[in-house]
DNA sequence: CTTCCATAGATTGTCTACAATTTTTTAAGT
DNA sequence: ACTTAAAAAATTGTAGACAATCTATGGAAG
């Protein structure tokens, strides 16, 4: 049996659901025949809810209901500009923390995606999982705590919904492994300041290429 | 009446409770005996509890219950080494979004701050959460809503508890004043770049003390 | 025809009771 | 006296029923 709680159980099914778009953005979540179909009762669902309120995957308004965060674009963006920072930063860490073995693997994790690019030559959709493969191993390689479960935890369930749903394969993945296989190097060579400055650019890249492509007009 | 519901009541109630400490830390919250007290069902009571777990203030384990979260001297360094990065970008993003009028604000709550050091000369306990004004002031001011919503809404929860508790006055609240008049003239003078580097150095002299606060034993 | 209000329906918020799990107590055996 | 195991107590997890609130429908007045 299960050791976990039913709250957890649904929580980790909406999630899901909802990142990879089969609960579609927008789609109102009534609580009777949510609980209904997932066989529980409204209480604990109510409680994932709630969780998933605070991830930002759902909005609650009182008395009315929840309902599945759409698509917005300024909203990405910004959360972009953030991922910037925090994952330059987690460079600079990383690189104070990582044994050579932690080296390697994140060396294994490069060797892995290369492999697939030349298979299935550019386009990679199970790369598209897998790139985040390469910043989570940073990311938890710098030892900050609170670094760590606000970009696993929180803003990066907002950037996997993005490209399930937008089907945004990176344009260039080829690339972005470059842009990889130079930041994994600085590490290597224990240079934490220019580890961070290729994140930056990394990161700050992809924001371009989002900011391109849903171009609005300037307001 | 109020349009509110319980689940807000209660969560701001304990949230208040918890940061300034009248609910201690490492405090075990038995769910039937704080509803009883607080005159409502478990119900409301679960979903603010988990809300205050989300918010990192409150631990929970699976049908043990939930306890308040304990001082963790190395936690909030690495909480600090969030806030700089992410304060300093809010200095770049302000820059860019502040008008005259917001200015002017923000010129004001600094000279109020200089009235409370001129009268209680030293020692301002007001001004304990009067700094936050002016860090709040300029996160509001970048129009990221991410960065709005975790400095403001999650990680300063964290930094209030800790002040309260530890009745932590800043030892240099003058110098802390100087600190952000000069980020203050930064942001007046457009200079984003500056004002995002002077407010590093300011959160970063802000984690040393707290670095020799509770010194310990290096590992 | 449009606007306003009242009523009915649907949906969320809350409470009480019960089930499952953990912790504590108690007692037996070594 | 100490360890082990079983039973009892306490606490959390879940379910279902009721209350409060919002939304939509329909009718009357202008």
């Amino acid at each position: 049996m299960e050791a976990r709680t039913q709250t957890d159980r649904i929580y980790q099914q909406l999630l899901d659901a909802i990142i990879q778009g089969q609960i579609a953005p927008l789609s109102r979540l009534r609580e009777s025949d949510l609980a209904r179909d997932l066989g529980i009762s409204r209480g604990p669902l109510r409680e994932a809810l709630g969780r998933l309120e605070s991830r930002r995957l759902v909005r609650k308004v009182p008395h009315v209901g929840a309902q599945v965060v759409g698509f917005d674009r300024a909203e990405l963006i910004e959360l972009y500009q953030i991922r910037e920072n925090l994952e330059a930063l987690a460079c600079e860490l990383a690189v104070t923390r990582m044994s050579d073995a932690d080296l390697d693997e994140l060396g294994a994790v490069l060797k892995r995606h290369e492999r697939y690019l030349d298979d299935r030559d550019g386009q990679f959709y199970i790369q598209q999982d897998g790139d985040l493969d390469f910043h989570f191993k940073i990311i938890q390689a710098s030892g900050n705590r609170w670094l760590i479960s606000l970009l696993c935890d929180e803003l990066y369930q907002r950037v996997r919904m993005f490209r399930y749903q937008s089907a945004n394969q990176r344009r260039r993945p080829r690339q972005a492994l470059e842009e990889h296989q130079r930041i994994y190097e600085a590490l290597r060579q224990r240079d934490g300041e220019l580890a961070a400055l290729l994140m930056k650019r990394h990161i700050r890249s992809a924001r371009a290429v989002l900011e391109q492509l849903t171009e609005e007009a300037p307001e």
